[in-house]
DNA sequence: AACCTTCGCAACCGCAAGGAT
DNA sequence: CATCCTTGCGGTTGCGAAGGT
């Protein structure tokens, strides 16, 4: 029944969380509350209501507005892949005339993390997505096996990351891998990350690789759940100890707040 | 002043999950 | 067990305001 309202009652429903709800905050976003979507964005991907439970006073409805109008450019602006939260220099082409890779797009943004040597082409285009997926299979491994509480884990990377990335082995698939022997065309991100230990690790998955929006959930200590691309984020070329203490943070938001 | 484009925001839509019957 | 209803969620669209030409 309308009640006199032109609207029907699914929309009066969604007035009331989105717009009319007590408490709720409007106007501009602050510069951190930019800074804690972005963060958490790079978590946990499209998750709005997630991101939403973090910041009681938004809604999910502003949050993912304001994502898409304001900071999905920004990212773009500083070269920064406002999906996967990567700098964007993990992509090349093979000028048809003078046959040398064309960087498709440079990161503005200053890290210390090693760079495409696009010279090279039977070398790892990508460092940073590369060991992020080494480091992805020593974490996975290490969760899967419930042999190592998330410290050791952290110890291990953060003390000996040289060290993990030589000793983890990274499948790429065949097809991709040949392409990057030819040299005539590299793209990774992280749809091609592939890895055996991620198998054994997943309790639930519908595809064998990982991305933003694949839910992909591992079981991890008791009845909590974390998922591989949460992990995925590690990398210890990127501020690695800020990202693993954001993640512990998000785990344990996970445990009270948002299983 | 008129027209066009861009932007921000609210609302709509379809889908999935879970509970009630 | 099947069906219906409610709820929650993410993607997308519509529209008015603001700015540019």
């Amino acid at each position: 029944m309308r009640k006199g309202l032109q609207r029907c009652g699914k929309s009066c429903r969604l007035r009331w969380p989105n717009y009319l709800r007590p408490g709720i905050k409007r106007g501009n976003f602050t510069p951190q509350e930019e800074e804690v979507i972005i963060r958490f964005h790079s978590l946990l991907g499209n998750r709005w209501a997630a991101i939403a439970k973090i910041m009681p006073n938004r809604t999910d409805n502003d949050i993912k507005n304001h994502s898409h109008s304001c900071l999905k450019k920004r990212l773009v602006r500083s070269g920064i892949d406002p999906m996967t939260h990567e700098p964007v220099v993990n992509a090349y082409r093979i000028d048809p005339i003078t046959h040398e890779p064309i960087v498709k797009a440079t990161s503005s943004a200053t890290t210390s993390s090693p760079t495409l040597t696009p010279s090279s082409s039977t070398t790892s285009p990508s460092f940073s997505s590369t060991s992020s997926a080494r480091l992805l299979n020593r974490l996975a491994a290490g969760i899967s096996s419930r042999k190592h509480g998330l410290d050791r884990i952290k110890n291990v990377i953060l003390s000996e990351p040289r060290q993990a990335f030589e000793e983890d082995k990274l499948m790429i698939s065949s097809k991709e891998e040949e392409e990057e022997v030819n040299g005539c065309f590299m793209e990774i991100d992280d749809n091609l990350i592939s890895t055996t230990s991620l198998e054994e690790l997943l309790c639930e998955s519908t595809t064998t690789t990982t991305s933003t929006t694949t839910g992909f959930m591992a079981a991890f200590d008791d009845c909590s759940l974390v998922e591989p691309y949460d992990v995925y984020q590690y990398d210890f070329y990127h501020e690695a100890d800020d990202q693993l203490d954001l993640f512990l943070e998000f785990h344990s938001l996970g445990q009270e707040d948002l299983s």
